[in-house]
DNA sequence: CTCTGTGCAAAATATTTGCAGGCTC
DNA sequence: GAGCCTGCAAATATTTTGCACAGAG
């Protein structure tokens, strides 16, 4: 697991430190998307917060992770597998979260071009339902 | 306006105190999503920050506004307009933003919920466009 | 009058920045 | 060896909480 991180991180082009391949295969196990803390406590002290920070900004860019919002006031992110274009379904009583993928987005973002006449370019997009879990409708 | 601000709050079933009065007035007023600082810089003093935040909140509940989030590192609230539904395309550059209506999410909620297995309703969604405007492209 | 909403102070949480030393390439 | 990366300290920004008082209904 480890040796295939670091041979992710310099295919990436980014330096292969020892924080940078635990907090990889940490993104890699983790079944849902990690806030920085999250990440922190899995290192268990291993690394240091700022460079938690650091390192999943440097992953943003890389194209290695991704920035996920869920509107619970902090970002969260995760590792950018294959299996891309994914999204969540999040229980706003208990903030469970589940994926979906197969999100058809691309005549939307001609629909959101066309429209936004200021820009050229769609580089990404974030989509994220809110509802309720089975055991909060329940409640 | 502001009278009118003060039947929508009641209409929602708020108290129409004069802080929510001046709140909901900014939100109306503003073109974009705005922070709970840039709420507060419009009101200059009128209203205390914890009172921004709370009010905000209580018109999300209420239904009265919008979270919205940009990825900027703080949250945004719109009024809700008739036109709901309309999402952002946000300049990854510049943070320009602009608006685009008529996605039509229920599809891709129906798909969610068929994958979601744990879910069994969608409340509400985000749908944001991160891209380059024609500016930011330029340079 | 009752109960919710507000302002103020303070705490808690989240994120950014500066700098000296360490490690990758 | 050069330059990027890290840890530590500290600053900054964001959001939450407690409480006494004010104002809406």
């Amino acid at each position: 697991m480890t040796s295939s991180a670091l041979a992710e991180l310099k295919k990436a082009g980014l330096r292969a430190t020892r924080p940078r391949v635990l907090i990889l295969d940490v993104l890699k196990k983790a079944a849902y998307p990690l806030s920085v803390q999250d990440v922190k406590k899995r290192l268990q002290g291993k690394v240091d917060t700022v460079t938690v920070y650091r390192t999943l900004e440097a992953f943003k860019l890389a194209g290695l992770a991704g920035h996920v919002d869920l509107q619970l006031g902090h970002s969260l992110y995760e590792f950018t597998e294959e299996k891309r274009d994914h999204h969540h379904v999040v229980c706003v009583s208990c903030n469970r979260i589940e994926d979906f993928t197969g999100c058809d987005y691309q005549p939307l973002a001609r629909q959101a071009l066309k429209q936004a006449t200021g820009f050229s370019t769609i580089i990404t997009h974030s989509l994220e339902f809110f509802g309720l879990c089975t055991q909060c409708t329940a409640k």
